[in-house]
DNA sequence: GGGAGATTGTTTGGATACGAATCATTTTTA
DNA sequence: TAAAAATGATTCGTATCCAAACAATCTCCC
């Protein structure tokens, strides 16, 4: 991805393909610039860090969900982790065939399944969260602390307002 | 997806996993919220626009590049697009049969195929993209002009910065 | 010329994700 | 209290995506 054309080459594309509609092009710009950034990043991330320990992004998601909120539902780790459940199902079961976390169903509600991390998932996520928070900053480094601050409020805006 | 807790609760508990070890919270911030919210907004345009025109969201980025940049080489539109050649070929072959795109080969150089969009292929795009980007204004419809361009303007920064 | 290496698009095989339907359990209703 | 509705997790079928292997073509260098 080298991302060959900026921002008013597109532009002007647009332009000369719509003729005078109106396009807002700087909701245009944030919605383009948002997935070529959540792909980077998850890409890196993935190749840095998850790579070596055999974990997909979506496993990761979940191990670091259960490993801050446990004991927790799963219904609360598709919701926190922005998944569907019929994927969790399938993950949870290999994180569980891998010795990481345990399911047990919920002694108030028996439609309920609690998840817990086993021993050797935390140990796990002990070694593997600082990690992964190391190139977490390294995805930032060349932004400024106050535009850091701005970018995940903004996004964090967005989600909210979508979601609302 | 609700996002029940706040960030300020994710961090303690955070803390409360890792002791004193030094974590970069902005960083993590950064991260996660880019992921949830390029979910729901991907979400939100998949549901509002493209379902009803019965195109995935790697179609409507297919569709997108070339109706911008035909003619353009199968190699760019997977550049431009942030996908593998793999999953190209794949899409490709879909719009094609479905008559909103061509393939030919290239007279100078064997290998390359080069596409461009068909009659109903533009046609299908001048009426799609004011309506997609209609809702990519929704998106942002509660953050500033200023905000806005500096979200975009962070997340091509942090993809420049990663893919070089 | 001519062959080694590079580049490009496609095929193959496997992983991952989701929606709809299903099964089990709990809660509500009458 | 029994029937009906609601809720939650799982299963199943399908779509999507990618990495690696492959075939075709081009480039370079002797």
């Amino acid at each position: 991805m080298a991302g060959l054309h900026t921002l008013n080459e597109t532009e002007r594309q647009v332009e000369a393909r719509l003729g005078n509609k109106s396009i807002d092009f700087a909701a245009m710009a944030v919605s383009s610039n948002l997935f070529r950034a959540a792909t980077a990043v998850r890409n890196h991330l993935e190749r840095s860090v998850l790579a070596k320990h055999d974990l997909s992004w979506t496993a990761f998601v979940v191990l670091w969900v259960v490993w801050i909120w446990e004991p927790i539902e799963t219904r609360q780790i598709a919701d926190e982790g922005g998944f569907s459940k019929a994927t969790l199902t399938g993950v949870l079961g290999t994180l569980e065939g891998r010795g990481l976390l345990k399911r047990n169903k919920s002694p108030d509600d028996g439609r309920l399944v609690i998840v817990r991390l086993t021993p050797a998932g935390r140990k796990m996520m002990d070694k593997l969260f600082p990690e992964f928070n190391r190139e977490e900053k390294h995805v930032v480094e060349t932004l400024s602390a106050k535009a850091t601050g701005e970018v995940a409020d903004h996004l964090r805006e967005i989600t909210r307002h979508l979601e609302s």
